[in-house]
DNA sequence: ACGCAAAGTTGCGTGCACGCAACTTTAGGC
DNA sequence: GCCTAAAGTTGCGTGCACGCAACTTTGCGT
C-alpha cells in the first residue's frame, strides 16, 4: 500500500538523507548544523529529530539505505557470507571518506553494522541452523565486520607493528576466517 | 606510582560512581540530575563531564569498576572464556534490575561489555593464537554476551515463541556454545 | 461532500554533552 | 622555599535530543 501519507514520508526522510550528505561534503560534517537540513527541505528542526535520532544518522543514512547484502545459496555458508559482507562495502565512493574522518560519524556508522545482522541471521537460519544459533553468529559476523572497519581506519597502531592496513575487502576477509569453523558447524549441526 | 593527583581523581571518580548508583536506585534513574551526581560529591557539573561521558556512564561504572574476567589457564579454551564471562555477569545484586529497567542504561551497558574483549583476547593469545585472531574472537564473544543480555531482558518477544529465559548464566553458556568450534580452531591454528 | 479519528508537524522547555578560555592546584627542578 | 610548567577544575556559551501539548493534515466511513 502506498497511501500519501507513506510517500511524504519517504519523500521527506529521502530529502533530509540527500541534503544532509550534501552539506556535509560541501562544508564538511563538522559543520553542518541540524537546522541547516531541516531548512534546505523545509522542515523544522523538530522533525528532522522526529525523522533521525541524531545529526549524524542521516548522513549514514544516505549511505546505507536500501543496501542489503545479498547472500548466495549455493555455496558454501561461510563463503557466501564472507562475499556478502565484503560486496555491501564496496561500493562507498568518496563519500566514505568524509565519515572515517568524523569520530561520530565513524561510531554512527559501526553501529550501523547491525543492519546485516537480520540478513545474515536469515542466510545461516535458511541453511537450517537454529534460529537462535543463527542470531549469536550473525552478531558475530557483524561485530568481526566492525573490527575490520576498525583496523581500515586504524594508522597502523604501534609503529612497530604490521601495516596491513591494504583494501578493506581483504580486511573484511581476513577478519571474517577465524569465524569459519563456528559456521560450518552450524550447517554441520543442522545435518545431525 | 600514586601521586597525589591520581588518589584525587580517583577518589572523586569512585566518589561520583557511588552518588550516582546511590541516587539512582532511592529515586529512579530517570529522577537523577547530573547536577545532582556532582553536587553530591561537590564537584561542578562540568567536571562530572570530564569524568563521564554521560549521565549513564557514572551509574554503570560503579557496577563494572573494578571487575575483569579471570580465564583459568587450565581448561580447554572455550570452556574457560565460557565460564569467566558467566562468572563476570554473576554477582550483579539487585542494581541489575535498575539497569535493565531503564532503556538508556541498557545501552550503556551493552556497551560496557566490550570491556571483555582485552581481556579475552589476552587469553587467546596466551593460547598461541595470532593476535589479531584474537582480537576477532573476542569482538565475537563480546557480541555473543551481548546477544544473551538482550535474550535476557526480552519479555520473550512473539508470544508464540519458546520461553527459554532462565538464567542469564544458561543464556550466556548458550549464546558462547557456537563459538566453540571456532575457538577451538584458533588453538588448532596455533598449534599446526 | 462531511466530519471525525489517526497520524504527522511544530514550538517550547528542559537537560545533557562539550569546546573554550580563564583560574587553581600539584609536581618537581633549582 | 620558590618558581614554572603541567594537570585539573570551573563557568560560559552553543548545539543537540526529546517529552509534551497544541495544531494541521490525511484517511475513511457514511
Amino acid at each position: 500500500m502506498e497511501s500519501l501519507r507513506e510517500r511524504k514520508k519517504q519523500a521527506t526522510r529521502v530529502a533530509l538523507q540527500e541534503a544532509a550528505l550534501r552539506l556535509a561534503l560541501r562544508k564538511g560534517p563538522e559543520n553542518v548544523r541540524v537546522e541547516e537540513i531541516a531548512e534546505a527541505v523545509g522542515v523544522s528542526p523538530r522533525t528532522y529529530n522526529n525523522y533521525f535520532p541524531s545529526r549524524e544518522h542521516a548522513i549514514v543514512a544516505a549511505l546505507t539505505a536500501a543496501r542489503a547484502p545479498e547472500i548466495p545459496p549455493g555455496v558454501p555458508l561461510a563463503d557466501g557470507i564472507i562475499d556478502a559482507v565484503v560486496g555491501y562495502y564496496t561500493d562507498p565512493g568518496e563519500a566514505m571518506l568524509i565519515i572515517v574522518t568524523n569520530p561520530a560519524l565513524r561510531a554512527c556508522y559501526a553501529e550501523a553494522v547491525t543492519g546485516i545482522e537480520g540478513p545474515v541471521a536469515a542466510a545461516i537460519t535458511a541453511r537450517g541452523a537454529d534460529p537462535r544459533t543463527a542470531e549469536v553468529l550473525a552478531a558475530a559476523v557483524a561485530a568481526a565486520a566492525r573490527v575490520a572497519l576498525r583496523r581500515w581506519v586504524q594508522p597502523a597502531g604501534v609503529p612497530g607493528l604490521v601495516m596491513v592496513s591494504g583494501g578493506l575487502p581483504e580486511l573484511i576477509r581476513a577478519a571474517l576466517a577465524p569465524l569459519a569453523p563456528a559456521l560450518a558447524a552450524a550447517k554441520a549441526h543442522s545435518v545431525a
